[in-house]
RNA sequence: GUGAUUGUAGCUCAGUUGGUUAGAGCGCCGGAUUGUGGUUCCGGAGGUCGCCGGUUCGAGACCGGUCUUUCACCCCA
C-alpha cells in the first residue's frame, strides 16, 4: 500500500506540549475561579441523541451539528422513497446521534434527567470541547473548548453579579487588563421594539442592531428598513441607537424612554439591581458597560445578557452569556430559571498570544536533568533521580549514554535550567557537578545541597 | 451554505513569456571539540512542487476537478 500523507480534519488542531502547557494554565485559572464561587464540575458525553440537539439552535444551528452515521448497515431502515424525498427525510433514518454543539443544552438535559437528585439552586461548571460544522476562519474552529458555568433554580440577580466578578477574577488571573463586559437585558430590547411600535419583530431588531459596531449607524437603519420596519419605527429607533454616556446616565435615560413598556421597565430595574449587588460585593472596577445595542444571537435568553471583548485585539468576543427562564422547558421541566456564561478558551489563548501575556518562566518543565555518561553513571544517577523526585523536584535522566553534546543540547532545547554531571570522580566524592544552564556556572554539591538549592 | 484566496525542503519563502539537474535563509544531522549546551567555522542529508486528470515536443508555472489554508457573507466562542 502506498504511504499516505497524514492529515487532520478541517478546522481541527493538534496541541503540542508548549501549547498544552499554556492551555492548561488558562484552564486551571478558570477552574479555580469557578470553584471559588461554589460551582461543581460536570461532564456529559461527547455525543448526544440528535433528538436532544436538534431544534434548539434554530434551523441554521441544526445544519452546523455534526451528525454520526448509525453503526452497522445504516441503509437497512431506508427506502428509495426516503432517498428521493431528500436529506431531511433520510437523515433521521441513518443518523440518530450527533456531536455536542454547546454545553448548555446537554446541561439542561442533565438537569431534567436528574431533577430528583439535584438540590436547587444547582451550580455547575463544565469544561469540554464542542463541535460545529462551520467553515473555519480566524478565531473560529470546528472543534473548540467551552468553559461554561451555570446556576439554575434561582432567579436571584446575585448570580449575575457573581458572574461579573468571576469574569473579572479570571481576567485578573490571566493578566488581561484592557477589556469590557458589555451588558444588556433582553427585556429592554423587547421594550424598545414595543416602544417604537414594531412588536413581535424582536429577532429582526436584534440581528440588525447587533451589527452596529461592524457596519455603522446608517447601514443598521438601512437593514432595519429592509427587515420590514416602518419609516416611523426606524425614525424612533435613531435616538436609541445614538444613546451614549455613563452607565448611570444610560440607565436613567432608558428608564424614561421605556416608561410605558412593562417589559422594558423591568429590564432596566434588573440591570440597576445587578449594579447595586456589585456595590454590595464591594466591586468597584467591574469593567461593565451597559450597551443598549448588545443583542446576542441565542433566542433562549430572557433577562440579562453579556459579552466580553478584549480591547485592541483582532479577536471577537471571548466570553458571553445570559439569563434564561425556561431552558429545561423543551425537555418537559418548566419554570427552572437560570443564568450562565461561557469562556472561549481558544480565543482567550489567541488574545494572550497576541498581547504576549503568557508567563515566561513558571510554566511547568523539567528543573533538573542528570547526564548519563556510562553504565556506572547511569546506575548511580537512577538512585539520585529517585531522591530528587521524592523531594518534589521535577527531574529526569537522559535515557542513554549519548554524546555529551547531544545531552546538553537536549537540556538546552527543553529549557531545563539545571544539569547534573554524575561521573566516576563525583560518585567517589559524593559531590556532583551542578551546572546552571543559563549562567554557565557550576558547583560541586551534595544531594542535600542540590535539593535545598532547587526547592 | 455563497463568493474569493492559498499550497514549492521540518519552518519562512524565491523560482523570469512554459525550456537542461527546482534554490536561499533558518532548522536538522555529522565534524572541528571522546566530561560541557546556547557563539563561530567546515561538511552533509532532506522535494511524488497538495492530490487527480487535461493541454503541450516539454508543466512547479497554463486549464479542469478535488482537498487544504486564509478572508468576507450567514452565523457564532
Amino acid at each position: 500500500m502506498a504511504v499516505q500523507k497524514p492529515s487532520i480534519p478541517k478546522g481541527t488542531r493538534d496541541f503540542g506540549p508548549e501549547k498544552m502547557v499554556r492551555r492548561n494554565y488558562i484552564f486551571s485559572i478558570i477552574r479555580s475561579v469557578f470553584e471559588q464561587f461554589g460551582y461543581m464540575p460536570l461532564e456529559t458525553p461527547t455525543m448526544e441523541n440528535l433528538s436532544v440537539l436538534t431544534g434548539k439552535y434554530g434551523d441554521e444551528g441544526d445544519q452546523l451539528i455534526f451528525k454520526m452515521l448509525n453503526s452497522g448497515d445504516y441503509l437497512k431502515k431506508t427506502s428509495v422513497a426516503d432517498y428521493e424525498a431528500g436529506s431531511k427525510t433520510l437523515l433521521p433514518k441513518i443518523a440518530e446521534k450527533g456531536l455536542r454543539y454547546d454545553l448548555t443544552v446537554p446541561f439542561a438535559r442533565y438537569v431534567v434527567m436528574n431533577r430528583n437528585d439535584i438540590t436547587f439552586p444547582f451550580k455547575r461548571y463544565q469544561i469540554q470541547p464542542v463541535w460545529r460544522a462551520d467553515r473555519p476562519q480566524k478565531g473560529r474552529y470546528r472543534e473548540f473548548f467551552q468553559c461554561d458555568a451555570d446556576v439554575v433554580g434561582t432567579d436571584s440577580l446575585i448570580c449575575e453579579a457573581e458572574i461579573i466578578q468571576m469574569i473579572n477574577k479570571v481576567f485578573a488571573g490571566l493578566n488581561i487588563t484592557d477589556y469590557s463586559i458589555k451588558m444588556n437585558n433582553r427585556k429592554i430590547l423587547s421594550g424598545i421594539v414595543e416602544t417604537i411600535g414594531a412588536p413581535g419583530k424582536e429577532t429582526d431588531f436584534c440581528v440588525a442592531i447587533d451589527k452596529l459596531d461592524k457596519i455603522g449607524f446608517d447601514k443598521v437603519l438601512e437593514e432595519l428598513a429592509e427587515r420590514g420596519f416602518s419609516e416611523d419605527a426606524v425614525e424612533q429607533a435613531k435616538p436609541i441607537l445614538k444613546m451614549a454616556g455613563s452607565n448611570e446616565e444610560l440607565l436613567a435615560e432608558s428608564k424614561e424612554l421605556l416608561a410605558l413598556s412593562a417589559d422594558g421597565s423591568k429590564g432596566v430595574e434588573e440591570l440597576e439591581e445587578i449594579f447595586t449587588y456589585l456595590k454590595k460585593f464591594g466591586v468597584e472596577d467591574h469593567h461593565v458597560d451597559f450597551d443598549l445595542t448588545l443583542a446576542r444571537g441565542l433566542s433562549y435568553y430572557t433577562g440579562a445578557i453579556f459579552e466580553v471583548k478584549v480591547n485592541n485585539v483582532s479577536i471577537g468576543s471571548v466570553s458571553g452569556g445570559g439569563r434564561y427562564d425556561n431552558l429545561t422547558g423543551v425537555f418537559g421541566l418548566p419554570d427552572v430559571p437560570g443564568v450562565g456564561f461561557s469562556f472561549g478558551v481558544d480565543r482567550i489563548y489567541d488574545v494572550m498570544e497576541e498581547l504576549d501575556l503568557f508567563p515566561k518562566d513558571n510554566l511547568v518543565t523539567t528543573q533538573l536533568m542528570i547526564v548519563n555518561f556510562d553504565e556506572e553513571s547511569e546506575t548511580h544517577g537512577l538512585g539520585l533521580l529517585a531522591q530528587f523526585r521524592e523531594a518534589g523536584i521535577k527531574s529526569e535522566i537522559f535515557p542513554s549514554s549519548a554524546k555529551l553534546k547531544k545531552q546538553m543540547n537536549y537540556a538546552n532545547k527543553k529549557s531545563i535550567p539545571y544539569v547534573l554531571m554524575v561521573g566516576s570522580e563525583e560518585i567517589a566524592n559524593g559531590a556532583y557537578t551542578l551546572k546552571n544552564m543559563e549562567t554557565g556556572e557550576q558547583d560541586k554539591l551534595s544531594v542535600a545541597e542540590i535539593i535545598e538549592k532547587l526547592n
